[in-house]
DNA sequence: CGTATTCCCATGAATACCCATGAGCGCCCA
DNA sequence: TGGGCGCTCATGGGTATTCATGGGAATACG
């Protein structure tokens, strides 16, 4: 397995960790790494997590930029500022900074969803209002491109 | 880890000292570095903080510019003018002086910002603006159909 | 000789490590 | 094909370490 694929909720600890599902492991191993990089989406109240193959690919990108540019700054800032790379513990857990499950409104269970090359962690109470409006977006697109 | 990644708030202490983040120090150790090297930022009332790797990138990219001209001598004076070397004592500190607390009006917590390559020190009261001021940037990059 | 800086030790809180448990699943064998 | 066995995985919690921080003492500097 190289993709993360797959939906599986776990249940977020007292001392603030989630065991990160198996399967993502797997990938994230083969990466070389013992954890993933987490990011709050700019946009919803979710997190994105991956792995070192997808983050390295944004990091050759901005090293071509002049890294005094404000351009540099905006996108880096995104890209790495309010990025953390969280580290599995022996179990393979990780431990999700206050932040990040401010964030994404995460209290006791967290909800991974794989993407292929990332996955995304969100409330699970949260999750399918979001999924729901994802698959609507899927339908007006196909409607408005004549396909079914 | 290899890159300065995330964002971290230390205390400033009568001294005149913070703690460097741990995961920092981790990076600047495997550049052979107790320390780091700081410089204010030219535009913003901020610092930035670099190890070796990034000097040697600087400096490539300096060298294909011809050293006599006024480009050359601005970009050179904002990558290695003004720059002091701030080591480490035993804990894992550095004592910020005078002029660079100044620049960046800090006065008793300081905000560390990782932005990969290297990274930056604010006041933490003045960089939530200048964080909203890159999203913000980013946005209209976006909109104005810049890629990722 | 006074001031500034660095070293050393102390402390509490936060974090990571270690071991233990039990449920779920697949596998193997009869 | 059904039952049993063993393994992996998610989870819990106690304990050791690390980390950020504070302050006193020794050292360097002018």
């Amino acid at each position: 397995m190289q993709r993360f694929l797959g939906r599986f909720v776990n249940k977020l600890d007292a001392k603030g960790r989630v065991s990160v599902p198996a399967q993502f492991r797997d990938v994230l191993t083969k990466q070389g790494l013992k954890g993933f990089y987490c990011a709050p989406s700019a946009i919803h109240p979710g997190l994105t997590g991956y792995g070192e193959d997808f983050f390295a690919e944004v990091d050759t990108k901005l090293k071509q930029l002049d890294p005094y540019s404000s351009d540099y700054a905006a996108r880096a800032t995104q890209a790495f500022g309010d990025v953390d790379y969280l580290e599995c513990d022996p179990e393979g857990r990780i431990r999700l900074p206050e932040h990040f499950t401010a964030h994404a409104a995460i209290q006791d269970r967290v909800q991974f969803v794989g993407l292929s090359q990332f996955f995304e962690l969100w409330n699970p109470e949260t999750y399918p209002a979001i999924h729901a409006e994802r698959v609507a977006e899927l339908r007006r697109a196909y409607r408005a491109g004549g396909a079914s």
